[in-house]
DNA sequence: TTGTAAGCGTTATCAC
DNA sequence: GTGATAACGCTTACAA
């Protein structure tokens, strides 16, 4: 690093390596893209010798401007406060140092406006390609950088009217899989907690996964069994109040319940958060010996407290996402992709334990 | 977004709206920088217009590398699993926005290999200034870094020999509100668990005040008074085996205090977690009879179960960090500046509750 | 094997 | 008011 006027360090670039190692800047940077054969091992060695006496880094953003490409790749996602999200995150992180990109992450802290304003500034810096996971991103918003324009894989939940690579929990087989093992541990009266979910996908499948599975298992029993009560509960925990009135049909349902153990599946992990966080507060500490609470997400609290969860692979998801845009920047063309991975059913207390325990 | 040779869209440039709008880029650069009163309004009209058909949008990229800035900061965390790092994340970016600033977002992962790689990587995109929440970076690291070269701010830990602007806790006050609160609530044994604290000032500070705490009762106590146990007790997370080895420890301290209930003060979240995970796996759902758990840090799974904590004002931590960052960038040259921020009990059953309850 | 020169998309300097 | 033109730090023909 040298010493620009007034003592404010200036960093060296490639010039000033140039001339240190007494050549040409062309040399220098055949150097630093590892051009290294068409090298005389004298100048090689004066190069790297001034590199290192300058500690000289080149500077992406030059590289960026004249190669057109800058390796960095952003990375939207709508909160950073969900678990889930940190795990995606992680996956993509990994992914992208093994292939050389650089994330840029945002947070749009669960606000449409930010969403979109972070996707801008995105493309003002010139991302290679974008990783969505957004709440309320619309296609158009979208289009110029889907077609043609900047790649974009979206996570966990698609856009409508846009076609682009996307990766994600395998729904369907998720819930159906929760449902299966609820069945089976005897549970007749199960309330599916979800946020709205007609304008996100991966909340309508789940969803519509849930009712499915009510739908067979009823047909299954046929008409002398005992009647198997399911029921779909909308928890909007954008709306405080909203979440007050669906709490207290919550209330309403454990009193209608009598002494019966229900089951609560929630569609997420902040669903399930938000249920047990007014449980624990309405029941006290034994609320679990009124309802059983099963989650889609895994996380800390419900290995604390024993709660069944459908784990996401969110690594693996992160991880997918990268490689997926990384093929796209690459110019890959294929038609538009899609990886469901499985979730894993992590069994605990919550649903192992029946009444007669 | 204008279509290129085989139709792969290309980003409209200056001089693309130039053309567009029949003048020349100089003007096009007036109206993009504010510069709108030395430009005739029919002038102006034109070039919005071109802009609004071309969907222009200038390249922060060339504009950085005339500019000398491009307003990227960059955030370096350990660990961005941990929810302090989220919450400090949470305020960071929210200055950013403020401050028209862009964070360069680097998850370490807790290996300090990777922290210096990102340094260097970020150095490499030319971020006008980091802000660091590292586990190991050392002096040199960052020197070049913080002596005229890239601003630093430290988050959470001051490192040793490097003179940055820091933020934090105010561990010391923290520590102590949490000693005043659980002898006031009448325990006489009491274990300060925490990370090997050598080396992280943050943790060094708490431990220390932990036993300054304790040596001030004891003298407040005098002789004849029932006496007081207290000791520290090192949870070395990275170590699985370590972290076994501890976790019998403190088997053998519940074993030794017979049925009386002891207090876990847990100097930050994680710790708490894989203490509150040991104890739930070992004594059941029940465990809190036997433990009172307190913790530096709040959490979703403390509310849960009604343990004590004291929280962190990491959202005010990350944007304090910011506007310090922002004000050496904008080239302040006073001496480094240190911010401890008061921390908040929230008292919950875990301590509030007595064994005679 | 090495170097010269043009150009990536901006902004700054200086003429008109 | 407006517009050439020269940088910024780099890569890449093209020459030598």
């Amino acid at each position: 690093m040298s010493i620009g006027p007034m003592g404010i360090a200036r960093r060296a670039t490639i010039s000033d390596v140039a001339r240190e190692a007494g050549t040409g800047k062309t040399s220098v940077s055949r150097y630093l893209n590892g051009e290294t054969n068409v090298l005389s091992s004298d100048l090689r060695a004066r190069i790297e010798a001034a590199i290192k006496r300058l500690d000289y880094r080149p500077n992406q953003m030059a590289r960026g401007l004249k190669r057109g490409r800058n390796r960095l790749v952003g990375l939207l996602v709508a909160d950073i406060t969900n678990p889930y999200t940190v795990g995606v995150l992680r996956g993509v992180e990994a992914a992208c140092h093994a292939l050389g990109l650089m994330p840029l992450v945002c947070n749009a802290a669960n606000e449409v406006e930010m969403e979109r304003r972070y996707l801008q500034l995105m493309t003002t810096y010139r991302v290679e390609g974008v990783i969505v996971n957004a709440l309320g991103v619309e296609e158009e918003t979208l289009r110029p950088v889907g077609e043609g324009g900047t790649p974009a894989v979206l996570v966990d939940r698609s856009i409508e009217g846009l076609s682009a690579d996307m990766v994600g929990l395998d729904n369907g087989e998720a819930v159906a899989m929760g449902m299966r093992h609820l069945l089976e541990q005897g549970f007749d009266d199960i309330r599916f907690a979800v946020q709205p979910y007609e304008s996100v996908s991966s909340r309508r499948l789940r969803e519509a996964a849930f009712r499915a599975a009510l739908e067979q298992a009823h047909a299954l029993r046929g008409a002398g069994a005992e009647p198997l009560r399911g029921e779909t509960m909308v928890l909007d925990l954008s709306d405080a109040e909203a979440v007050a009135r669906t709490h207290e049909a919550v209330d309403r349902h454990l009193q209608e319940a009598g002494g019966r153990r229900v089951a609560y599946f929630a569609a997420n992990g902040p669903v399930a958060l938000s249920l047990a966080l007014h449980l624990h507060a309405r029941y006290g500490s034994r609320w679990q010996e009124r309802v059983a609470l099963m989650s889609i997400d895994d996380s800390e609290w419900a290995e604390l407290i024993g709660v069944t969860a459908i784990r996401q692979p969110t690594y693996a998801i992160g991880y997918r996402a990268v490689e997926f845009l990384h093929e796209r920047i690459e110019g890959g063309v294929e038609p538009a992709r899609e990886a469901m991975l499985a979730g894993e059913l992590v069994v605990r207390r919550s649903t192992a334990w029946r009444e007669e325990d």
